[in-house]
DNA sequence: CGTATTTGACCTGCGC
DNA sequence: GCGCAGGTCAAATACG
């Protein structure tokens, strides 16, 4: 707010409702800056648009009298509104004035365009969330007949080899399938793995429930991403208790336990990986035993989510995981190309959630950290060079020319963004939950006020 | 001085 | 039974 420092006398603001604020010197302190309360709320106790900023200058022929009209929208929470002060004007001279003015007219155009920018990449993700869902339903519903007598028949296949989960026919029915085929959620089914014992949950052959219960105990969730920080910021407190060098790369893996709560089981292990620096694997295992910040809420509930996933037995579709995300967690606002895998080769199950989309690795150069918002982590509308990569979703379901009109000024914006939070690796975390939050409370509040959600969930 | 991290020793499970 | 690898412990060390 240092711009608006631009001193003039005889000023006044008016509001975007019209409202004037006369701005007047405290009379013993003539030459400090006044303070001025621009976010008060509006006679008629609205405000309009947030993050709307116009300035414009009226300057009278005798040169005697200015008006400066001020329109600075940033909210319409009462928190905000009652919290920002402005400091405007002492003395100067009518060119000075003019001079600043022009600067700071310029400047917050730029910060309009900013704004402007932002508010519409946070509708887009909106927008395309909204649409992928409802395509997704379509196609689950239109394959789900044919599918069925399909997935009875590898069901039946993997009942003969012994490797069984406690399945579920009906999920399944979500499952084509290709979608096994292109490994977006990979069934390893090599059933002389010795590991594979872990999987068979509802084997005949075995009753027993202690060793089920402690397999599900050791469930695990991993998660990609690429940081160039050491450790991704989950929201919770960790205490580190061991390192070690893991066979067949060079990057150490380190150990690290939960210290939120005394006695809470929850660890994690993070190891970058050997093939590509930039990528850092954190494998989470454990439940937390105590409440969370709102912070680790995101990441808490989706790994907790994909563990749940993994245990109950449905995990043979992407859509799968996304009827046990609850709204708040990270992959329920997560655009659907996240690879998600499970491993049976690891000595405990183990569901991977891919957010580094290998896909577009190979030919867009990434940013050290992902930014939620980037081009490639949107719900894929399948333009070209972005294949679309939920299950068996292909290119072909999608109308590629909805959204190419946008995607050039899309990618310019994105750029911009990207460069400026990636500069905080730790912003992801938070900007991913309150991302999360606002299509999670727009899932909620269909029918209700969009701009009051995107306002909450600003300031969030 | 209290807390967090480091690091070598130890334990456990698995394959041969 | 032995060796290997993953995982954990706990004393030593670093840090604020």
């Amino acid at each position: 707010m240092s711009i608006m420092e631009a001193r003039c006398e005889n000023m006044v603001l008016n509001s975007f409702d019209g409202h004037k604020f006369p701005i007047t010197r405290h009379e013993n302190e003539s030459s400090k800056i006044d303070e001025m309360d621009f976010f008060s709320r509006s006679s008629s106790g609205s405000l309009k648009n947030p993050l709307s900023i116009d300035v414009k200058e009226e300057e009278q022929q005798d040169g005697a009298h200015q008006e400066l009209q001020l329109n600075l929208n940033v909210g319409s929470s009462p928190t905000t509104t009652n919290g920002a002060k402005m400091n405007v004007g002492s003395p100067c001279t009518n060119n000075q004035t003019t001079h600043k003015m022009a600067i700071l007219q310029a400047q917050l155009e730029k910060m309009k365009r900013e704004n402007e920018g932002l508010r519409s990449m946070v509708s887009q993700v909106k927008e395309r969330y909204v649409f992928l869902q409802k395509h997704i339903q379509e196609n689950i519903i239109s394959h789900e007949t044919s599918e069925n007598i399909k997935m009875n028949e590898v069901v039946k296949e993997d009942t003969k080899q012994s490797l069984l989960f406690p399945l579920e026919f009906n999920n399944l029915n979500q499952i084509t399938k290709p979608e096994v085929d292109n490994n977006m959620m990979k069934i390893d089914s090599n059933v002389d793995s010795p590991h594979n014992k872990d999987f068979k949950f509802n084997s005949p052959r075995d009753g027993d429930r202690v060793a089920v219960e402690a397999t599900m105990r050791r469930a695990r969730v991993s998660v990609r991403a690429r940081s160039e920080a050491s450790m991704i910021s989950d929201g919770c407190q960790w205490r580190k208790y061991g390192q070690k060098m893991a066979k067949g790369n060079p990057c150490p893996r380190a150990y690290y336990r939960c210290t939120m709560a005394v006695g809470c089981p929850v660890r994690k292990q993070v190891q970058r990986c050997a093939e590509d620096r930039t990528v850092l694997t954190t494998t989470y295992e454990g439940t937390h035993n105590h409440p969370l910040p709102q912070a680790a809420t995101a990441m808490a509930s989706t790994t907790s989510a994909a563990a749940s996933m993994l245990l109950s037995g449905s995990i043979s579709s992407s859509n799968n995981l996304n009827h046990h995300l609850t709204s708040g967690s990270m992959l329920s606002s997560y655009p659907p190309n996240i690879t998600t895998s499970l491993s049976s080769t690891a000595p405990f199950p183990t569901i991977t959630l891919d957010l580094t989309n290998p896909s577009t690795n190979q030919h867009i150069p990434q940013p050290p950290f992902h930014f939620p918002f980037s081009t490639n982590m949107l719900p894929n509308i399948n333009l070209p060079n972005r294949p679309l990569v939920l299950g068996q979703l292909s290119s072909q379901h999608f109308n590629a020319t909805k959204f190419a009109d946008v995607q050039s000024s899309e990618q310019e914006l994105m750029s911009a963004a990207t460069a400026a939070v990636t500069a905080d690796p730790n912003f992801m975390a938070a900007l991913v939950a309150a991302i999360g939050s606002i299509i999670g409370n727009d899932q909620r509040n269909n029918g209700g006020s969009k701009n009051e959600n995107d306002n909450d969930n600003m300031r969030n």
